[in-house]
DNA sequence: CGGAATTTTGAACGCCCTCAATCCACGTGG
DNA sequence: CCACGTGGATTGAGGGCGTTCAAAATTCCG
């Protein structure tokens, strides 16, 4: 098992950034957070590097890529958080994903070759370009690598099919329960605290990302905060109860 | 170019079923719904077939696959339509697509190795299922089929997050107008009437895809026909002034 | 043909939105 | 150092759009 290696630039909470000075000329353990590497052998993770290019930085309220761009490939995020927005052909802006560290994203650019949403860094934050071109053809020699590839994108299928059972019947109060709920558990995957976390976008992309107002956001938190779910500090949140959270 | 054969059973109006006969062993034509095809040389075509089943009829109502079921492959409808509902873990039940001939579903199931909704004919239907084991295998070799199978899966992504944008900010009315002419268009794409088409969802279906109430979706459709923009008869719609739908 | 499912339409309600004022954190420049 | 400006967050009051509840009409399908 490929070791893993510390990726984080800027950490979480507030404090001041940890300058990665090596150039990173990235090593298995940094493959992890793609998915494509899983499960396989080292040798062939070395031939994955290959399609991993540059790790690059941008800076928050940067655009990574913006609709109707060039696709170039997909992105795995290294550290730092992006906001996903789409809605140009509508006439109005929408939050479509949230992404936090090890997430792949820019995926809807491949089937018409431009990208179909905004990249929006929330904060300062690294990025890896994933080179499709070069992924693809890799893919014909490493079956191993193409069936993750195939799960990465049926995984984006089934999060938005979540997202959008959500924006359809569910309740305000029930939304923002289950948003909290999701980046909890997001977070605690890639080891980071899971009670306590500080939300990167404002009450208004969140409202957007929930197809609320940010009004309803911000009352909604207030009130969980009245009762005892969770304490709200601006965008620093802790959960108290995750259970009556869940139960909402 | 391969020749396109005739794949329609039960034809969009009403009329008798076409009963097809001839045990259909698939010829090139019959790819082209796929989407895998496009591009593909005739010998290459060929070898595609491999990946595609014995095509299947699956009676109106009858289930084709359920939430959970294990994963044994995608299908493309030939004939007829399909929904699919997800929802099943957030305690009730979503529409999330509306299939029609030549779209390929269940793509969802990838990931996890069980389907991520149930599919539902709206009416009696006629599938092909795909193998994606053989698949994958072909697209080692193939470097065209990897490629079209991305896309497609691209493609699905890039409509669920229409989809998402549309569950968001928009007022009922939009949604129903939007329903009716994506509908429209996608029946267009396929050589049928755009602009006169039977709906084979029941409206609590329609509400429940486009997130509102099936009394909304009456409603709405009521008032459409009233304002002279389109004809309503249960389930037969005719679009009048497609211009002014897009408008609103 | 008959019973059940679906659709339509009405009336009243309620959740969320809209509009608006205030507060707060933060960075900037005098 | 503080005044000031700005963008974001909070909270209140009122209104509107879609929902809910209900009943009648119609269609569908076995």
């Amino acid at each position: 098992v490929p070791q893993l290696r510390e990726t984080r630039i800027w950490p979480q909470q507030g404090a001041p950034p940890i300058i990665c000075t090596l150039a990173p000329k990235y090593s298995h353990g940094d493959l992890w957070p793609l998915g494509l590497a899983s499960g396989l052998e080292n040798a062939d993770l070395a031939r994955l590097e290959a399609v991993v290019g540059e790790r690059r930085m941008v800076r928050r309220a940067d655009y990574l890529f913006r609709f109707g761009d060039k696709f170039q490939g997909s992105y795995t995020l290294r550290a730092g958080s992006f906001k996903t927005v789409a809605g140009h052909e509508e006439g109005f802006q929408h939050v479509t994903g949230y992404i936090l560290p090890g997430e792949t994203f820019g995926l809807g650019g491949i089937c018409h070759g431009q990208y179909d949403c905004d990249a929006v860094a929330l904060e300062d934050s690294a990025v890896c370009p994933i080179s499709f071109s070069t992924l693809e053809i890799l893919c014909r020699d490493l079956r191993g690598a193409q069936r993750n590839l195939t799960k990465l994108l049926s995984q984006e299928i089934v999060r938005e099919s979540r997202q959008m059972v959500m924006l359809s019947g569910m309740t305000a109060e029930r939304r923002v329960a289950v948003f909290l709920l999701n980046i909890s558990h997001r977070l605690h995957e890639r080891g980071y605290a899971a009670r306590e976390f500080t939300l990167r976008m404002t009450r208004e992309e969140i409202g957007s990302f929930l197809g609320i107002k940010l009004e309803t956001v911000s009352r909604t938190l207030s009130r969980f905060h009245r009762e005892g779910l969770i304490r709200v500090n601006g965008k620093q949140i802790v959960l108290f109860d995750v259970q009556a959270l869940a139960e909402i």
